[in-house]
DNA sequence: CAGTGGTCTAGACCACTAG
DNA sequence: TAGTGGTCTAGACCACTGT
């Protein structure tokens, strides 16, 4: 049996993204949407918040629920998405190249964010990613090796989120992520078709499990033509 | 009187900030916080929720709600802020200098998104900001003259946003923004002191009312160096 | 096992919008 | 005024965590 909400919300999606109603439009109200789905009214409000977090409607007290304009096949709508995902999504021609794979010791480095017990290490992985034969991203992973044991090449091949969850059972919980422009590393120049550019654009994240422990740092390094973030944001009410 | 899931949550941050735990910690459970705050579970999960959302605990299944490390002091955390608030939370030595305001027919302009009636008009207001004596940020707003009727230079001299939700009463609902680096434009040049920069990192917006309707289009474009976004994102469950 | 958070219900009263 | 969404309650059962 599924959540009823999570149901609900499906349904709804469904319904918006078959253009059921146009942007402008009302959705029914609660009382009538909780007898349509023979429901209480607070499942059906949970229904509506997920659909107002993600974009889909905004709700106007005194009036009812607006369906407002959501730009589909954008970038992550400010989520947490690997870049498998992100490529499949927007049907680019890509790959992905292992540069290295290394077994640290936090110690000497500025790793000491993956700290916990000092007798723990951390594997490092660097991946080159290919868009239209060009190589414009450099992906830095570090994981702790207290949740991610062994790391193949083959499986930073793929999805290495895909391992993570489906393999390992691991679920993420949250991340923070920083967005800065920085000069070029002697590394970056090396690595990457630069083509003259000047600068690269460096997005740091922290990724968390569901059980709020810190598991993974990250550095992405893109050339910033292939660069582009896209975020949804909600004013806090209060 | 006050929401309460509101008086507790703000009560829950300040015990938080004031460091009644520590990172790592759990929270009272739910049962003891509708007992202590005399309430019910429900309302203190609004309360939580809410800390949630904003990046102040994790809740675990079983186990309880888990302080997390939130950096403090870091730029919006996925939000809507205008320039003056960040300026006055990062305690920086900034200018606003008004560099033009025009009152726009939008039928030639590709600002045709701030369409509805065609007879509406648009007002443009271009602003450069100067951080430690340096012009680094230029900020390129188009509003809605349905919803803005009049501006003056001393109104957009100040927050345009402080006017807006203070002045006029119109509430913020929601933004979609997009990063890009892009090449300077001869304004750029002309405007910014760039210092031999050769991009310019460029925030698009479209910011919603409280009821939904489009009445404002941004564009912020900042030197590299001078440009920090920091988020936090959150798995959706599912 | 007891305790935790996750879901769900059937009511209630309120503030707001629109005709 | 009727209908909307916003808040709040007091219960219930479930899935999961630790001991």
């Amino acid at each position: 049996m599924q959540k009823k909400y999570l149901r609900i919300y499906n349904d709804l999606v469904k319904r918006i993204q078959s253009n059921s109603w146009t942007i402008g439009d009302l959705l029914p109200s609660e009382n009538e949407l909780a007898a349509q789905y023979d429901t209480s009214r607070e499942t059906i409000r949970k229904a509506l918040d997920l659909l107002s977090q993600n974009g889909y409607i905004q709700k106007v007290r005194g009036k009812g629920s607006v369906i407002i304009n959501r730009n589909q096949f954008s970038f992550p709508v400010s989520g947490i998405e690997s870049f498998t995902e992100l490529t499949e999504k927007m049907a680019l021609n890509s790959r992905t190249i292992v540069h290295s794979i290394k077994y640290l010791d936090p110690k000497n480095e500025s790793m000491e964010i993956l700290k916990g017990n000092p007798n723990e290490k951390v594997w490092n992985v660097n991946r080159i990613r290919e868009i239209d034969g060009e190589k414009v991203i450099l992906d830095k992973d570090y994981f702790n090796d207290k949740y991610i044991p062994l790391l193949t090449e083959e499986i930073c091949q793929g999805s290495i989120y895909n391992y993570i969850e489906n393999e390992l059972g691991l679920v993420i919980g949250f991340a923070q992520k920083e967005i800065v422009v920085e000069n070029p590393t002697e590394e970056d120049r090396e690595l990457l078709d630069l083509e003259g550019f000047s600068n690269v654009v460096v997005i740091r994240s922290q990724v968390h499990l569901d059980d709020a422990s810190l598991f993974q740092i990250t550095e992405s390094r893109h050339r910033p033509d292939k660069f582009r973030f896209v975020d949804f944001a909600r004013r806090v009410k209060n």
